[in-house]
DNA sequence: CTACCATCCTGGTTGC
DNA sequence: TGCAACCAGGATGGTA
């Protein structure tokens, strides 16, 4: 679910909260995510603290005083909530529970269970398998139109496909790929090595912008999201064709407004006449 | 190497 | 109301 505004909200959501307190009681409830839990996972966290909260595409990485890192992907539909004290009961998909000094508790929940979570070394973490093959971050300032170009060039995919991998860009998904493509004007069926530089100085500038605003609004809250607080985002409400098949396209008054059609088995919303 | 497809899993919504 | 079909923010392993 979550896409790199949801993510990195959460991560800063947990920074306020966690960062150098100690882990004071761990428990792994449910083992067999997308990836099975690390072996006594809870026996090596208690004790230690976190020392800095980094993100890589849509993965958290809490960095642990020991070396370690614990890697955290929410898939679709998982969850990382804070919580003053540790809740009586458990949700009912709540499958990693990591108390902190202070009676604060971090509850990861995730009833589809494409999440995952597994530790790393420190040393190893840009090299390791997650991390490896990941595109620039659109949000990096490094991230320019030209790179896009140059990471598109050559590729007989739609654009829209091409976005979606997160060896060309890291962090964007469904919704925000529709949103970049709206607002730069581009057709999500053109193919990937037909966007020129000119084409693509638009899209990076679109990309940075949709993201820089959904961030600020706390990400997009459709079913499962939610900010580290449990309180929901609300960019949903400024998409611009997401989810909005039907509607009027807001920047134009075409007879077909908002489309949808499927792409690599996914929605995609545009505009047939603005975007081309 | 590249591109496409099915699949993992659960639950909410839609349509008959 | 009941039930089946379909759909959902992601990633990837296998196939062509």
């Amino acid at each position: 679910m979550p896409e790199l505004p949801e993510v990195e909200t959460v991560r800063r959501g947990l920074e306020r909260r966690v960062l150098d307190r100690p882990i004071v009681a761990a428990e792994a409830r449910r083992p067999d995510l997308r990836i099975p839990l690390p072996e006594n996972l809870a026996g090596q966290l208690i004790g230690r603290r976190i020392t800095r909260l980094s993100r890589r595409a849509k993965y958290i990485r809490a960095h642990l005083d020991d070396g370690q890192v614990l890697i955290i992907h929410l898939g679709m539909s998982g969850r990382l909530v804070v919580h003053d004290r540790a809740p009586n009961q458990f949700e009912t998909h709540e499958h990693v529970r990591i108390g902190f000094d202070g009676e604060v508790t971090v509850s990861y929940t995730d009833h589809r269970r494409f999440g995952l979570i597994t530790l790393s070394d420190e040393k190893a973490l840009e090299a390791h398998r997650f991390f490896a093959h990941l595109g620039p971050e659109p949000l990096d300032p490094a991230f320019t139109g030209a790179v896009l170009a140059a990471r598109l060039a050559g590729k007989v995919t739609p654009l829209k496909a091409a976005l979606l991998d997160q060896r060309v860009v890291a962090g964007l998904g469904n919704i925000y790929v529709c949103e970049a493509l709206y607002q730069a004007g581009l057709g999500p069926k053109r193919l990937a090595r037909t966007v020129k530089v000119e084409h693509a100085d638009r899209l990076a500038v679109a990309i940075k912008d949709v993201l820089g605003r959904a961030l600020e609004a706390g990400g997009s809250s459709l079913r499962d999201y939610v900010q580290a607080s449990g309180d929901a985002g609300y960019f949903q409400h400024a998409f611009a064709v997401y989810d909005r098949e039907g509607e009027g396209c807001p920047g134009c008054d075409c007879a077909g407004g908002v489309r949808r059609i499927v792409q690599s088995n996914r929605s995609t919303f545009y505009c047939a006449k603005r975007q081309r």
